[in-house]
DNA sequence: TTGTTGATTTCGCAA
DNA sequence: TTGCGAAGTCAACAA
C-alpha cells in the first residue's frame, strides 16, 4: 500500500461527474491498484475513489486511474508533501455476528416465541419467487409465512405481501397468513402491514439470544 | 490526519460483534476521532472502522475508540510500523452532477418528451404517503402520474403503485395513469409495470440535457 | 453472468 | 432531530 499526502485536484469522470478543488488530502494506492481520495473528516467514505480492477498511469503532476468502462479518475497534483510504501500482505479478513441470518436461526429455533403450539415447518422454504424466511404452522395448524429483518419497512411488507399472494393461490396451503417480525419496525412498515392482515412481531435479538443461553445451559 | 501502519488485531462489539485477526494494516485516525482500519485490498469500506463523533484512547498497546451509543472499536498493536501526521486541513468538498434530482428538473421542463400536448401540473405533488415525481397532463387532458428513477427495478414500480391507488380515490383527479420513467429500466420492473398498466419510458439523459443545451441557444 | 438482498450501510434533504 | 429515499452505493450469495 502507497499512501501519498499531497496538495492536489480530483475530477472523476463516470456514472457521474464529480470535481474536487485544490486542497491537501490523503491518497490511498492499494496493491490491487485502487485509489482512495481521503480528506480529515467524513465517514469511511472518501471523499473520491476508483474501485479495482482498475489501472493507476503516472504522469508527472498527474495521475489517471482508468477502469474497464471507461470511467476515469483524475488527480492533478500541485504538490507531494509525503509518499511512502508499506507492504501489508494478505489480510485474513472479518468475522461476524448478530446479522439477519443470525436472527433466522434463533426465531427458527424459537418459534414458540410467535405464538402457544407453533412449529417450523421449514426455514427458506422455497417459492417461484424467492425463498419465505420461515414457514409455520401456528397453535391451530394454520400455516403462516414469516419475513424476519432487521429493520422492518416498507420493502418487507410488499415482499411479504408477494410471497402471501402466491401462497394463497396453492389450495393445499390456503389459507396463509403473515407475520412481518424484525427488531424494529417502521411506523409507516406497521400500518400498511397491518392494513393488509399481517401481524407485527417485534423481535429481542439479547432475549432470543438468552434463551439460546438457557437451552445450553440445560446440558 | 494521523497514519499509523501496524500489525494488530481489532475488535468491534456494537451493532454487531466482529473480529480481526493479527495482521499488518493501516489505521487512519482522523481529526474528529473517527478510526478506519484498512487492508491493501477490498474495496473503500475499511475492515472495520467508528465513525464520528467518538474518542479515542490511547493505552500502552492498545486502542480503545467508543462512541456515545457505547459501541467499541478495540485495536490491539502488536507492533508500530509506521506512525505519522498530517495537517490537511478543512476540505472544499465535492460538486457533482447527473443525479435523479437533475433528471427530474430535466423531464420537467420537457414533459413533451413523453407526448404530444403534454403539461406539467407540478413537480414534487404532494399526497399523505409522499410527493410524486411529476403530476402532468396529457394531450387530452388526462392526468398522469409519473415517478422518475435513474434506474427503474421493482421498487419503483411498487411506489407509483402505490401513489396511483392513492389517487385513483380521489374523484376530482381519477382517472390518473402511470408513467415509469428511467435511464434504465430493468425487464423484471418493466413486466410488472406494464402488467399493471403502466408505461414505461427510457430516459436519455444527454439528450434531455442537449435540449437543455438547445434552449440555452434561442437566447 | 445476472439478479437479489443486506449493510456497523453512508449521505442528503425535508418536515 | 428524525425520517425517508438515493447511492459512482458495495458485497455476498443464489440461480
Amino acid at each position: 500500500m502507497r499512501l501519498v499526502v499531497a496538495r492536489c485536484s480530483v475530477d472523476y469522470v463516470g456514472r457521474l461527474t464529480a470535481h474536487l478543488p485544490l486542497a491537501t488530502r490523503l491518497l490511498m494506492i492499494k496493491a490491487d491498484g485502487s485509489v482512495l481520495v481521503h480528506s480529515d473528516g467524513g465517514s469511511y467514505k472518501p471523499l473520491n475513489w476508483m474501485s479495482p480492477p482498475c489501472r493507476l498511469v503516472e504522469e508527472p503532476g498527474r495521475w489517471v486511474v482508468e477502469n474497464k468502462a471507461g470511467e476515469q479518475l483524475l488527480i492533478t497534483l500541485d504538490e507531494v508533501l509525503s509518499d511512502q510504501q508499506h507492504d501489508l500482505g494478505v489480510d485474513p479478513g472479518l468475522t461476524k455476528d448478530g446479522v439477519e441470518a443470525h436472527l433466522q436461526v434463533l426465531l427458527a429455533e424459537h418459534v414458540a416465541t410467535l405464538g402457544e403450539g407453533w412449529s417450523l415447518v421449514r426455514r427458506e422454504y422455497p417459492t417461484p419467487i424467492g425463498p419465505v424466511d420461515l414457514m409455520c404452522r401456528d397453535g391451530r395448524g394454520g400455516s403462516v409465512a414469516v419475513e424476519i429483518k432487521r429493520r422492518g419497512e416498507i420493502d418487507g411488507v410488499e415482499q411479504l405481501t408477494r410471497y402471501l399472494e402466491l401462497l394463497n393461490r396453492d389450495p393445499l396451503l390456503a389459507p396463509v397468513t403473515g407475520v412481518f417480525a424484525a427488531q424494529q419496525i417502521k411506523p409507516q412498515a406497521r400500518t400498511l402491514a397491518e392494513d393488509r392482515g399481517i401481524r407485527c412481531v417485534v423481535l429481542d435479538y439479547d432475549e432470543l439470544r438468552g434463551r439460546e443461553s438457557d437451552a445450553f445451559r440445560l446440558f
